[in-house]
DNA sequence: ATTCAAAACAACATTTAGCAACATATTTTT
DNA sequence: AAAAATATGTTGCTAAATGTTGTTTTGAAT
């Protein structure tokens, strides 16, 4: 790694966002350079571009949890409307954390009189400003990147409380393996929450379908009988027999 | 992204919603060019556009928490700034709730490495999101305006830590009676934090020094020898008793 | 409905950034 | 020391972003 390149590094994540000229500037070459440096930068995802300027992919710009929350933005409002109109006021939900239930807490603010449960810091914030509602974070020490808890504490929370409806998501979907997690953490969790629930509301959009699982996965627990599975797209018929046509809801894309 | 793009984003998701004309100014460019920024940004449904002003789809607040937010907003940032000014990288703090550590918490994120107690949920998951911090979320049954817990479990994960600073907000000053709260539980959690801490940082603007106190309020701990108050303008010299002028720090506005 | 002011829009002019090709300088290799 | 490889600067051109002006639309108040 070049001089100047550890210097662009460190001043565009010291100031979030800079240009290029001012980089020209400040280490006192011609703008051209600055270009020449930053496309092989840019290519390794080490920082962002725009025209004009840097951007640093370190915590200045949003979490990585709304970037993660922009993908596949759209299909992830539809499915979420969808699982909101499956809720009923006054209804008691347990929502655990990742991008797609982060837009089921919004679309949950249509909803009134809900008891919510949920081990993520961002989803009880946001549904616990909507009046009326009774929201229980479970769990003390967050992790870092999503502002979820794991600890022993999120379940001693959740396990004392009954709820109708549980809503998880998934990170991918196998035809014969089932529901996939990073996470054992995530797993534990979605069996709690499964544990304490009369139905399960499974959110997937469909990019979780065709996701090759190069990253070694864990399976979440099967589906019970009334389960039901909120998607965007129907997926094709491989996943017949892991889902029952039945229990698929396809979310309607506006 | 362009680098406006991003900043418009986070702008009008802090404040819920932002004038054309503001984002103009604030940005240093013309109404127009926010038009042709934001366009495309409201066909992806990142914001919502009304006439005049943006709205955010990311309502993480209520509308009367976020009033509360944007109430003399400029001193809040600058007395958070000045906050954020006097922690150090990899110090631990505890932050109680209101809508000035809402702002202190936003400007924390400058911060790297810090160990953090609250009590709200908003803040929790802001500063769990800052890759290298330790959160912990001190509290399950979340109140409904401001998302912040106050029962039994909050007090016990507040007094099972120890921090550096204790960064606290109040509703009024009175110039004998101290600093005031609304709610005795808001002051008890604040008598937590406060025995967990070396030291003290009371955020108040200068509007808490003139409210005259029509609203039953409650008294908070006093002041200890090192503790400080960080105001955006000097009080009166009637608070001279209550705070010693080499305990006040007041924040340069920009 | 009528009126008015603010906001939005469209079209053009201007500025600024990006890029490619070449020239020059610097370092590395042989 | 000569040659090759690399890095940097320069120039001219293209593309993108922004500002300006004038016109149309919108929302609110009569």
């Amino acid at each position: 790694m070049s001089k100047h390149e550890q210097e662009i590094l460190s001043l565009v994540n010291l100031r979030g966002t800079i240009t290029v000229v001012e980089l020209a500037q400040t280490l006192d070459v011609s703008d051209q350079t600055i270009r020449r440096i930053v496309k092989p930068m840019e290519e390794r995802g080490v920082v962002r571009k725009v025209h004009g300027a840097l951007i640093s992919t370190q915590e200045v710009m949003d979490p990585p949890f709304l970037a993660r929350m922009n993908k596949n933005r759209a299909a992830k409002v539809a499915i979420a409307n969808c699982v909101a109109d499956l809720v009923q006021d006054g209804s008691s939900l347990a929502i655990d954390t990742g991008s797609t239930s982060g837009y089921v807490a919004q679309a949950l603010r249509r909803r009134k009189n809900l008891t919510i449960v949920t081990n993520s810091a961002y989803i009880a914030s946001t549904l616990s400003m909507v009046e009326g509602n009774r929201v229980f974070m479970a769990g003390t020490q967050l992790r870092n990147h999503d502002g979820a808890a794991f600890d022993r504490a999120a379940f001693d929370v959740i396990a004392s409380l009954t709820v109708q409806h549980a809503i998880l998501s998934a990170s991918s979907v196998h035809p014969t393996r089932g529901f996939l997690a990073f996470d054992q953490c995530e797993i534990d969790i979605a069996r709690a929450m499964i544990d304490i629930s009369a139905r399960t509301v499974m959110a997937v959009d469909a990019t979780k379908f065709s996701a090759s699982g190069s990253l070694p996965s864990l399976r979440m627990p099967e589906l019970r009988a009334n389960d039901v599975v909120v998607v965007d797209q129907s997926p094709g018929a491989a996943f017949s027999d892991l889902i029952d046509p039945k229990q698929l809801v396809v979310a309607a894309g506006q």
